[in-house]
RNA sequence: CUACCCGUGGCACAGCUGGAUAGCGCGUCAGACUCCGACUCUGAAGGUCGAAGGUUCGAAUCCUUUCGGGUAGGCCA
């Protein structure tokens, strides 16, 4: 649609300039003002002249007759003026000969702009704390940045996925004291990283203890547990081995939910592999006298910038958390030389990132300006928080099981002669949650209501992925035949069809523009209400016209093509059957 | 108290770089299988976009105020 936009735009600038031949305007500003109308019957695009009126003194109504006179392009059909708008049609022709050739010969590279040429781009994502449960609360950042990680590669983008995990701190020093105090070596090994979780909140509770039940808080196990993390610290070589086997307990489990995903990533550099990093960065601070004392701890005053101090030593002179990221900012720059860095988290932490940014920027970084914060709204369970104490928390991988089974139930009933069923039914158990999570605005509060991420039936995953499989289906009924190599657009539903394709680039450019993987989920419903009417008012492979038969047939392959790379786009696999 | 985010039909959400009768799904009601996979398709009822001002030829979209909900705010991450 961007080239028929480009080419409408200069028909219209041509026809401009001939009117008012000093009318200072580019092809480009009219393709930016080309709009979709709000009713299909009006129209394909429309061109709303009310901001010429000004530029060339005459009624937006007058600009627009002008304007429908004899506006020709290969592109156009017809143009038409309303009410101060032109409201132009797309040649059905145009789109049968240039859009679906394009289409079936670049299969699913169509639509792929090529904004990101050259350019490298860092995504720091997903990042579960090791030996905490990896429950649905760590879906959004998961999915939203693998989604964006995919957008940017077909966009051309160099890119590099890095899970920052959550493997240091003084929840390790607690683990140990636990493990060494109620665990034991095979408990572990049978147990898993369930075994870690389980040890990890029994020592919280302890430490806090429980005044309802009148039980004491252990201040003791808790200044254990401080004295084991720095034991820790110091290179205790016992004690490294123990953390350095809770770490893999924990990527191991991982892992197989990142599999289930198709998520891979580039690099596990965690926290722990920052510790080093830090003082000189702490010193660059002091150096350029951004340091403050206040009440013992050393603090970046922002109050300049409406912020509230950026903590970067405790009193006892241990780093924070901004002072991590601020020291991984700077060794992924120098490591990795990105044009830009992602970090997709939970709209929660929105005031830490824009502390340390502004730190950055005050260190005198000029690459301040590349670091990009995408949040996303919080997650809550069946209308309350998520909470580990309280047990409303779903794990993630068990939240795939339960949608896995579900999807074979139905395929028992509905297909039981399908082969490679399992696999089938993990990709669509799976799809369903993925679709569900990014059909909104990442930015919205979501309450995960699990009847709803496992319904089936509207804009779905099942849904969409079904309508993948059709489409495999009735290509597969044609594979081997020799096709009449004309083509023709007859009616309006292929004539949909092609436009919403079009639309792809335009959509990518949105998503990535925005750092919004919905904007790709709507594209795929939209392309597959479009590809289901077509199928129901067009015969396909039992056509008889041989020319509309073979039209209908590349359409149904153009839109594999498409809507097999868009679901590459939001970690959707395809289905051939299902 | 301060800052940021959200507030659209019964429910859950699109649309928000201002533009023509505000869209989709679920649910409700009524239809379509002698037809390539009915997890599909067609149609109906239902909202004036939290509220009030303002800017504009034009506002769900921008600005101000206000109400409701959420999040964050020094030694956790």
């Amino acid at each position: 649609m961007l080239t028929i936009k480009k080419r409408i735009a200069e028909a219209i600038l041509g026809k401009v300039l001939s009117v008012a031949p000093d009318a200072a305007l580019t092809a480009e500003e009219i393709a930016g003002l080309l709009e979709y109308p709000p009713d299909a019957s009006m129209g394909d695009l429309a061109f709303p002249c009310f901001r010429l009126s000004k530029t060339l003194r005459r009624s937006p109504v007058q600009i627009a007759a002008t304007l429908s006179e004899a506006l020709t392009d290969a592109c156009i059909e017809s143009a038409e003026a309303v009410n101060g708008y032109l409201n132009i049609r797309i040649s059905k022709d145009y789109l049968a000969l240039a859009v679906l050739p394009e289409i079936l010969e670049k299969k699913e590279a169509y639509g792929a702009p090529s904004v990101g040429q050259g350019r490298m781009v860092v995504l720091d994502y997903s990042s579960p704390n090791v030996a905490k449960p990896f429950h649905i609360g760590h879906l959004g950042t998961t999915v939203i940045g693998h989604s964006l990680r995919k957008l940017h590669e077909f966009a051309g983008y160099r890119c590099y996925g890095i899970n920052y995990l959550g493997d240091w701190g003084t929840q390790f020093g607690k683990l140990i004291v636990a493990y060494r105090k109620w665990g034991s070596r095979e408990a572990v090994i049978e147990g898993g990283i369930d075994k870690l979780v389980e040890l990890y909140v029994r020592i919280n509770n302890a430490i806090k203890g429980d005044p309802e039940k009148g039980i004491p808080a252990d201040e003791a196990l808790a200044e254990e547990s401080r004295a084991e993390f720095h034991k820790l610290e110091m290179g205790d070589e016992e004690n490294l081995e123990l953390w350095r086997w809770f770490v893999s307990i924990s990527l191991e489990e991982y892992e197989k939910t990142y599999r289930q995903l198709g998520i891979t990533f580039d690099s596990y550099k965690g926290e722990s592999f920052y510790t080093d990093k830090m003082p000189a960065e702490v010193q660059k601070l002091r150096d350029a006298g951004l340091l403050k004392i206040d009440d013992g701890a050393s603090i970046v005053d922002l109050s300049d910038y409406n912020m509230p101090p950026c903590l970067i030593l405790k009193r006892d002179g241990s780093t924070l958390y901004p002072t991590r990221d601020i020291a991984a900012a700077v060794y992924r720059k120098a490591e990795y030389g990105f044009d830009t860095a992602i970090y997709v988290t939970s709209s929660q932490q929105c005031l830490h990132f824009a502390q340390w940014f502004k730190v950055v920027e005050l260190m005198g970084y000029d690459w301040h300006d590349q670091l990009v914060h995408v949040p996303y709204g919080t997650v809550s369970l069946n209308g309350a928080k998520l909470a580990t104490r309280t047990g409303n928390v779903v794990l993630l991988k068990d939240l795939f099981a339960l949608a896995i089974e579900k999807v074979k139930g139905i395929m028992e009933e509905k297909n039981p002669d399908l082969v490679g069923r399992d696999d089938v039914a993990e990709a669509v158990g799976v799809g369903a949650i993925v679709f569900y999570y990014l059909t909104n605005n990442r930015i919205k509060d979501i309450n995960f209501n699990l009847e709803d991420a496992l319904s089936f039936d509207g804009n779905t995953g099942p849904y969409v992925q079904y309508t993948y499989a059709r489409a495999c289906s009735v290509l597969e009924k044609v594979k081997d035949e020799a096709l009449d190599g004309e083509m023709t657009v007859t009616c309006e539903e292929e004539a949909t069809l092609l436009k919403v394709m079009a639309q792809y680039e335009e959509r990518v450019l949105t998503a990535l523009r925005d750092y919004e993987p919905s904007v790709i989920t709507r594209f795929i419903l939209d392309l597959a209400v479009a590809f289901n009417k077509f199928y129901h008012a067009c015969r396909i492979a039992t056509e008889t016209d041989g020319v509309k038969r073979a039209t209908r047939i590349r359409l149904t392959e153009a839109t594999k093509h498409v809507l097999g790379s868009a679901f590459s786009l939001i970690c959707l696999r395809k289905t051939e059957r299902v």
